[in-house]
DNA sequence: CAACTATATAATTATATAGTTATATAGAGA
DNA sequence: TCTCTATATAACTATATAATTATATAGTTG
């Protein structure tokens, strides 16, 4: 058999390129930003303590893939999310993860690690 | 405001690794293979018309991101899907994708294309 | 229009990594 | 042990891209 494939080759591309525009931290850590609701960009320059013509640069790349949106306001830009399945996606991968480490830790016989920060006071 | 996340500087540059690894289309298309059922390696070789180190080195990437397992049956090694979660991801992703670029559609106010090989015979 | 501010772009450098070719390893069988 | 086969790894090349520095653009205010 030759092409086992549900997707399409042109398909399979677009979604890995989706894929490639979460895998950078600091384009994760913008949507981050974002997700309490839209911001100009000295905002998120701040937030994240990186240089504006690099977050302006990965601005770009979200606002081309589709993942964020931008609306002037005088001299300032708000970019906010456009779709939110990205937080979705990042749950996902997430717990997955988190279930993995798990599952690595009984692997080797380790002891739970005391949580960080526990609730309750003092 | 510093910090408004809800990730850890590690987690997200854990997740960011979790997402590169699904952002290359040579990698999706070895999980798609596997969708499947387990392969050995010269079947996806073959299936994905790629070269033997080529594959190999991908799937020593997803084995160790823990998206597949291996298993050994004589010289063969049998790869299969360890995290079901992947093909999760990849739907969300490209239902998002398609949306969009119907929309875009519409936003260019163009008809709708005729479905390819659409049900019914003749 | 000139000066200022917020954001975008260009040019560059450094790093990561996909793919190739050649070689190594590990198990099977004579 | 020698040979064969399946898979993995090493060394290399080519390409993509993250971050930086310098500059351009677009809107605002005087």
């Amino acid at each position: 058999m030759k092409t086992p494939l549900k997707m399409s080759g042109a398909l399979t591309e677009l979604v890995a390129q989706r894929f490639r525009l979460l895998g950078e931290p600091m384009r994760l850590r913008i949507l981050q930003t974002l997700e309490g609701g839209e911001q100009p960009v000295s905002a998120i320059v701040e937030a994240l303590e990186s240089s504006q013509p690099n977050i302006s640069k990965h601005l770009q790349a979200l606002l081309q893939g589709g993942l964020i949106r931008r609306r002037r306001e005088g001299l300032n830009i708000f970019y906010s999310i456009a779709d939110p399945m990205v937080f979705r996606l990042c749950e996902l991968v997430c717990s997955s993860a988190a279930q993995q480490t798990r599952a690595r830790l009984v692997e080797l016989d380790l002891p739970n690690p005391a949580r960080r920060a526990p609730a309750g006071r003092r």
